[in-house]
DNA sequence: AACCAGGATAGCA
DNA sequence: TGCTATCCTGGT
């Protein structure tokens, strides 16, 4: 690899902390910081490395495909839609999103292939970031290909639906391993299903996804806000749970009420305002102290 | 040595 | 519908 360093991105746009965070905040589970400002990710069959040098964000990339500025571009969402959506969140009215926007200034939804996504947040299940990154390594590292400085790529389904459950469970997959295997059964008898869903409406296609084994609600959103551009979608995982317990007075309330106020209140960019209140209930939540109630 | 973690599911009221 | 126990594994 003897590419150099392109500028990409407008910095306005941009910020370290917020990078950093959409980055290895638990969306994307395919990169790790590579020292100060720096970090190192796969997207596909790429390696691309990204750093933050005098005020603007840098990249290079390599790998059996490596990928374009553009590809780029659109996978950090670095255009102009993003202030736009950002402007459309009602934080003028909303002090906890207003606050959790300015903490964490430049984050942003990052668009990941559908198939990877599925498979990460597969194994999500009552896991940390860490595990989870791990066990994706170990799959990839197993079954993909090998793209040099100790990356891999995503195997793909068709490879994966060769697993029997044991092999998963060696994997240290846990009651995972069946809904790995019974989804990638599936998929790879209906090639371009994955790719289907994705071009339907939100609401049908989280039923669709739901349909898979290991997919509810909370996974089946992850993969249409991060794996789809499904921008409506609004995961309600635990910390989101705890925000909107917290700081929207819904102690309570059922998931299903919870879905309808996000809907209506953040609106068509309800999962960019989720990734908001998740990473600052995060920063500031990592006690489990104070919980039910 | 229990107990919990960024969930889904079956079983029961 | 709404609630609960259970599922693996690794970490505290």
């Amino acid at each position: 690899m003897t590419a150099s360093w392109q500028s990409i991105g407008s910095a306005d746009l941009i910020n370290l902390l917020g990078l950093e965070e959409s980055l290895l905040g638990g969306q994307s589970f395919s990169w790790s910081s590579q020292g100060e400002n720096q970090w190192i990710g796969v997207i596909r069959r790429a390696v691309v490395h990204l750093r933050w040098e005098n005020e603007q964000l840098q990249w290079k990339s390599s790998g059996s495909i490596p990928i374009g500025k553009k590809e780029l571009e659109h996978y950090l969402w670095l255009d102009d839609s993003y202030c736009r959506a950002i402007d459309a969140l009602p934080w003028r009215s909303d002090l906890s999103l207003d606050q959790a926007i300015k903490k964490f200034s430049g984050l942003r939804v990052l668009r990941q292939p559908i198939d990877e996504t599925l498979l990460v947040f597969l194994l999500s299940s009552a896991k940390s970031i860490p595990q989870i990154k791990q066990l994706r390594h170990r799959i990839h590292l197993n079954f993909g290909e090998d793209l040099g400085e100790d990356l891999f790529a995503f195997p793909g389904w068709e490879r994966l639906s060769k697993l029997s459950e044991t092999e998963a469970r060696k994997l240290g997959m846990g009651y995972r391993a069946k809904y790995l295997v019974g989804v990638a059964q599936f998929l790879s008898q209906r090639h371009g299903w994955l790719e289907e869903v994705s071009g339907l409406k939100y609401k049908e296609a989280r039923s669709c996804l739901m349909e898979l084994p290991g997919v509810g609600p909370k996974v089946a959103d992850c993969v249409l806000l991060f794996g789809a551009g499904k921008s409506q979608a609004f995961p309600i995982d635990t910390w989101i749970l705890q925000a909107l317990e917290r700081q929207y007075g819904m102690k309570g309330w059922t998931m299903q009420q919870m879905q309808e106020f996000a809907g209506i209140h953040f609106g068509q960019h309800a999962g960019l305002a989720q990734q908001f209140l998740f990473s600052f209930q995060r920063s500031v939540g990592q006690t489990k102290s104070a919980k039910k109630e």
